[in-house]
DNA sequence: ATTGCCTATGCAACTCGTTGCATAGCAGGA
DNA sequence: TCCTGCTATGCAACGAGTTGCATAGGCAAT
């Protein structure tokens, strides 16, 4: 289990309540970690109860009072454990491979829509990621070694929507070339 | 849920066994979509129950029993409704780049074999793609339907683990000149 | 005035997924 | 001979993750 790493890191970037970090989730580290704000919650309060992390009861006026978290020495610690532990296989859960896949034995011209909303979504991320690179990192030689980290995972996140948005327009020549000249015969 | 929709393509493309399916997941298929023999054991059960699939006890000499699957018309409706669908978002876990974010507070260099131990599997799998792609697909000019939409998966596997390979790549390069030059002061 | 949305946290119930173990016959090697 | 491993299926228990709902004050628009 990772969640508990994912929401240190994030807290050693910036300590935050339980609902700041679900809307970081949401954002930046989501890209590469989801996580809903019930299990945020239910994780943060057992890092507090052993140790790894330090809750302060912060009054707000005009809203509701918030817990900020900050990352303890026992969660470093952890921290420091985990990444020296071999990485399991990450479970990969391609959906969209399986429908390609599943067009076979019905009509691929179904799918072409449902592609072309992945490749806009795709396109809209890229766009944000070479934004987000923009704004955080105008100066790319002069970059601390916690910026050198972000700016690599970033520059991953990049290269894989382009190289998403060119397999999927190539799933969409497949698909329409399909749907032309299979006309009613797709199937069987 | 995708898994009954994972199952049924893969019964679709080839009947077979709950036990003969597992193995596939842990090969072919389990590259989009991974499952334990638990969860496909329950989900026949499951399928079969709701006329998805139907079975048939098969005897064998020297060897237990063993259930042979097939898809049922409703498992085939079931499919086609599900292909028209919009996808939810693919919920994403990917730990090394949390991993990589996390070794900004501790040592970068501890990174390194990890990372290599990545950029090896990966490098395993490429080539057992390409390998594979000449096995399947000798002749790319002459596929039907099929197998046009099985190479054009294969073809974003091999794009993706390309694509993977340079990035990691990339970490490594980066996590060296971090451990190289920040020697102690890495963090902080 | 009412409706809906935002911040902020949480309970309860559920499904999904994993892990450990069990059975049971057969084959191959130490 | 015993141990390991393969085929083949399954139970039981647990942990992870999701969904629906509740509370509660403030803000902005209708």
């Amino acid at each position: 289990m990772a969640l508990e790493h994912a929401i240190l890191v994030s807290l050693l970037e910036q300590p935050g309540s339980g609902y700041e970090l679900a809307r970081r989730f949401d954002r930046s580290i989501g890209r590469f970690w989801t996580a809903t704000h019930q299990q945020i919650y239910r994780v943060l309060r057992r890092m507090e109860a052993d140790g790894w992390v330090a809750a302060e009861e912060v009054a707000q006026d005009g809203r509701p009072d918030k817990k900020v978290y900050s990352a303890a020495g026992p969660g470093r610690a952890a921290l420091a454990d985990w990444l020296r532990e071999p990485v399991e296989p990450e479970t990969v859960r391609h959906e969209l491979a399986v429908k390609i896949r599943a067009a076979a034995f019905d009509d691929p011209g179904a799918l072409i829509s449902e592609v072309e909303r992945h490749r806009e979504s795709h396109a809209a991320l890229l766009a944000r990621y070479l934004h987000g690179e923009q704004r955080d990192f105008p100066d790319l030689t002069a970059l601390d070694s916690r910026q050198e980290l972000q700016h690599v995972v970033l520059r991953g996140g990049i290269e894989f929507e382009r190289m998403t948005l060119a397999w999927l327009d190539d799933v969409l020549a497949t698909l329409r070339r399909l749907a032309a000249d299979g006309r009613g015969t797709a199937n069987r």
